[in-house]
DNA sequence: ATTATTTACCACTTCATCCCACTTTGTACC
DNA sequence: GGTACAAAGTGGGATGAAGTGGTAAATAAT
């Protein structure tokens, strides 16, 4: 398991269908995939191996906080399994092409653990808010 | 088990049936469950491996304190088992369907571990409630 | 015995999933 | 360097499953 790395551009059509890179594809041991939005302006999607992790941290926050109950039930409700077709095509619900500002081209990013679907534009924003500063730990990460 | 995600909004019939979305019953490894209600605003529809985890819990509790037993007598008086019919829907009892409010669209939710039944309004309002502070615990969840 | 209630079975419609075909790009071999 | 082959990505169409409504049969109650 090297993780997942690299990004790629992709074409979402009508039916909101979107290739999943081969590399990723390679890179995942299974086919099964859980799709969902954690944060405001991107999806992510986790192997079922992580994702079993993430649930365990989610039953255990929910156990810690009825609070936490209906955070839960948002997050999880808009959630998706997936798993490519035989082409290697993921289904992104309207739902959530929509609450990431999804469509048309989409952006892959490999994350290590995960894969994040971004706009391009939004994406691009981010880049440029994010300059600087990683120089400090760099060294340390990769020394 | 990667657990039941995703949420639908399905009819419930005159005599109380409601289809019970096919990735739910997917993912359930039988076709027996528990439906009953805890919260009052909601049904809750257990499969039958997490129900027996419950029961035990149950019992316990009981066996602590004297004054559980009228709580546990008036939980578990109302619930019911339930299988899908040969359309994959189970029926929810009339005393259910009031207790919680539910009469033709109802909202299931899948919440990791357990299957939700709500009535849809009520959870538009349960929403609207629910504004910020996740991104606080975010991180930590699905970091 | 008759009626009411519930459970199981049957039929239909719609939409999503699967499957097939095409295009393009990258690679390897000549 | 050119050509051919293979792999990856893109698009559309058909079939089957999922959801919904209704009817018949069986069980229970009056």
């Amino acid at each position: 398991m090297n993780g997942f790395v690299g990004q790629y551009e992709h074409q979402m059509d009508q039916k909101g269908r979107v290739s999943l890179p081969s590399a990723f594809r390679r890179e995942a041991d299974g086919d099964r995939f859980v799709l969902l939005q954690w944060e405001s302006r991107y999806l992510t999607l986790f192997p079922e191996a992580k994702w079993q992790d993430v649930q365990q941290e989610l039953l255990k926050f929910r156990r810690a906080d009825p609070a936490a109950w209906n955070q839960v039930r948002l997050v999880i409700g808009q959630a998706v399994e997936v798993s490519p077709d035989k082409q290697g095509r993921i289904l992104v619900p309207a739902a959530l092409q929509d609450a990431a500002n999804l469509s048309g081209t989409v952006l892959l990013i490999g994350n290590l653990d995960r894969v994040e679907l971004w706009d391009p534009a939004t994406y691009g924003e981010l880049v440029k808010e994010q300059a600087g500063d990683f120089q400090h730990f760099a060294h340390k990460l990769f020394g």
